[in-house]
DNA sequence: AATACGTGCAAGGAAATATTAGCAGGTGCC
DNA sequence: GGCACCTGCTAATATTTCCTTGCACGTATT
């Protein structure tokens, strides 16, 4: 799987991911480095729960990864970081990726 | 009002109007040429009343304008065209948007 | 007048999203 | 044990979006 250009379909989802004023700020807060998710809601001013939701959305969407890992004191922390990407919207790459649309 | 980068809401907007298998197909078959809504909803296969909602959506989002023009035969028609845009996604241009987000 | 083309809008219900509230489990510390 | 962190899930409820159906109005042709 080389990322060169995503498909139609891909494109669709990563674009309803950041389609949402929740999820945009995910993304920012995330620009500036990883975090867990408790943290990251706190920082947001959002539940936890609510979190949750939108960063399954954002890595189902291939925007961020999640990493489980073991703090010193024992407890279990999620970190979550943005995976680089770059798209370019422009009529153009719009027509040629809905070429490759399934649905 | 200077067409430099969108507000986070803008962008909001944008990319909901975009992330729509729908309205893909529409941006795609108007990146070849304008075109006015009845043949349009043919050419794409869908009603006029569903190509209707879509096509506001996307106008709405400053995607595509409208222009009535009256034809040689007398029929009022709508002939809608792409803007010329072009958006650049990463992480660092969501950063900043989100930095306007007002919702 | 009836047909064929163009336009638009609005009500209604189905389907998808968004959000909250609550439960359950883990570790370490006082 | 009880508290403070961390994690995840589910159920239930708002809210929003999507789509269809049907109506109304216009002009030109037969």
């Amino acid at each position: 799987m080389d990322e060169g250009s995503p498909t139609g379909d891909e494109l669709v989802a990563l674009l309803a991911a950041l389609a949402s004023p929740h999820r945009m700020r995910v993304m920012a807060a995330l620009a500036g480095g990883r975090n867990y998710v408790s943290q990251l809601a706190r920082d947001l001013g959002i539940s936890r729960a609510l979190l949750q939701v939108h960063l399954k959305k954002l890595e189902a969407a291939g925007l961020v990864s999640s990493a489980l890992e073991v703090s010193e004191d024992g407890k279990a922390m999620n970190y979550y970081e943005v995976v680089p990407f770059a798209v370019r919207l422009t009529p153009e790459t719009l027509e040629r990726a809905s070429a490759t649309l399934t649905l």
